[in-house]
DNA sequence: CTGAAAGCGCTTACAG
DNA sequence: CTGAAAGCGCTTACAG
């Protein structure tokens, strides 16, 4: 039941405790350790099923091979492959990942940075939500590596991982326009966010680029709060100005106004368009022309960002990685 | 940069550690710490920006104030969204959680479990893969409480929260046979986990029941590897024996059915049915007889079981919570 | 080649 | 009402 500790090995071969350590890190080289005490160390540890204890050796070196993630939703599908590709990438680097979810408070966000700090991981990856900039840079001060990823923030010296919003929108919206479409609808759920803020200039540049009039009665901008009614209300609209197309910022936006629209009866000749392109879309039969994103790659870059930090307290370069999404129809 | 301690805090003040150890953790009440030097201890540690060491208390207490979990793959919807019920309970109970990806390989489950034991998690949720019964004892052997969910393990002596599946599939197949459908067939991926195992049993009492002849080459079960392409050649299988209609046991095959089945254009007159009832489903347009498992509600027992034994050391109590799904048309 | 010792930041009995 | 001290399980300079 008690976990046996490097002092009971220590103890049952008569020899000094910090052999054992260094034996246990693979330090014992370098002329250290006798090839045969090396030996007895191994085998006794395993025979008593010896198991670090990571409280004491995070205590003492400050590193806990833990990485947190901070994100809005993990129950949200994007997140949730996000959160596996970085588990993928952290444990080929032997962290594990902690995880929470801000649900776009500012507040929550705050408190589970805090814990972050509390736990000492050695890192974190947030997709940050608005107004925690300062949050984001709170965690920086005390010493703890942090990259955004999916939003980025810019006027802190943090760095990203994201995808080209503004292209990834200009280009849904374009060829929506080369269908035929001129009256674009887009439907997204914050607009401070930065990366659907991009997204809507992109959504414009292309309306513009086109000669197409932009209309503020076709962008619509739902709240977290009450989602369902609000999506509804937000349809209804656009539909009262007879949109024949619609751009959808984010999955979450597209999958509940499809399905909306699926229960009413009103998909009609409506043509749709989205960034991120869920599961859900494919099997939906709905045509859907979007931007899929890469994320894997915005998993393993994140995390490599990260790592590059954490191993180099030095390393202070900050960049945004842009990754280019696909156009899938 | 530096953290501060409560050291820092104690010198500043020139007192003890222990008395601002003792006021931070709000024991400074009974009389011990008078209330002037309370509030002095408490206002310094908000002005100096004090953050506890989480890995020092661990190591003092044996608490870490963090769960684990372990699912087969944290990007499925469903254990998403098991997850992040499972975060909500935890938090309100102020616990965080690690989490980790089995994919159905015991040896990845056990390197995982290892880490939860290293890092000296309170106690950890488990969605049992094949063979790894004696993983789950080592767990609890070192004194961390589990409780298994999604599925079961009958014969080891832990806790655990399922849906009742013989019942979810029985009333699937049921429902199909009413339908009129005469040749069902069953879609699995490892019949040798207990809830895909209930699952079958169910669909097997069904056909039964209805006086319908049970025919092996109804029941697929394909691995977890080239899951595509096994789909696709199963689905190739139970067609070329013409089944009029086909129940899923799990939202991965389901999914992955659909989507074959829908690419190659042949759903025609085929029924279907399914445990789990995912997003993607909803969007589908496709009818589908599913049963919805109450998610939120497996994921709040389960942490309810786990916080209860890890109150309480000596309540040994060992239980199954069957929680009914909902048919859903 | 190996051991004794200090210290990471806490908590908690113990002594006053 | 408060302080001095031990100890959780490690790692790592230091001394030999």
């Amino acid at each position: 039941m008690a976990r046996v500790s490097i002092k009971n090995i220590a103890e049952k071969l008569g020899i000094s405790s910090a052999s054992v350590s260094l034996v246990l890190n693979g330090k014992g080289k370098n002329g250290r350790i006798s090839e045969e005490l090396t030996a007895k160390i191994l085998q006794t540890a395993k025979e008593m099923n010896y198991r670090p204890n990571m409280a004491a050796r995070s205590l003492k070196t400050g590193l806990s091979k833990t990485i947190g993630l901070l994100v809005a939703d993990v129950s949200n599908p994007f997140f949730a492959k996000l959160a596996r590709h970085i588990e993928n990438a952290a444990d080929k680097k032997n962290y594990q990942v902690m995880f929470g979810s801000s649900d776009e408070s500012c507040v929550k966000f705050s408190k589970l940075a805090n814990l972050f700090i509390e736990k000492s991981v050695d890192g974190v990856i947030v997709a940050p939500t608005t107004g925690c900039d300062s949050v984001i840079m709170q965690i920086e001060a005390s010493g703890i590596p942090t990259v955004m990823v999916d939003r980025t923030v810019e006027d802190i010296p943090v760095s990203s991982v994201v995808i080209n919003n503004y292209d990834a929108a200009y280009r849904v919206a374009t060829h929506l326009i080369n269908e035929g479409c001129r009256r674009i609808g887009f439907m997204a759920y914050n607009m401070e966010l930065s990366n659907i803020k991009k997204r809507h200039e992109g959504y414009l540049a292309a309306l513009k680029e086109a000669g197409l009039p932009t209309d503020d009665h076709l962008v619509k901008s739902v709240c977290f709060e009450n989602f369902e009614e609000n999506i509804q209300k937000e349809l209804d609209s656009l539909l009262s100005y007879n949109v024949d197309s619609i751009v959808f910022a984010t999955n979450r936006v597209g999958l509940q106004s499809l399905s909306t629209l699926q229960k009413s009866n009103r998909i009609g000749n409506l043509k749709f368009g989205s960034i991120d392109n869920p599961d859900e879309y494919k099997i939906s039969g709905i045509p859907i022309i979007s931007v899929e994103q890469p994320i894997e790659e915005l998993g393993n870059r994140a995390l490599e960002l990260l790592y590059r930090r954490i191993n180099d307290p030095k390393y202070k370069v900050v960049e945004t990685v842009y990754l280019q999404g696909t156009l899938v129809l």
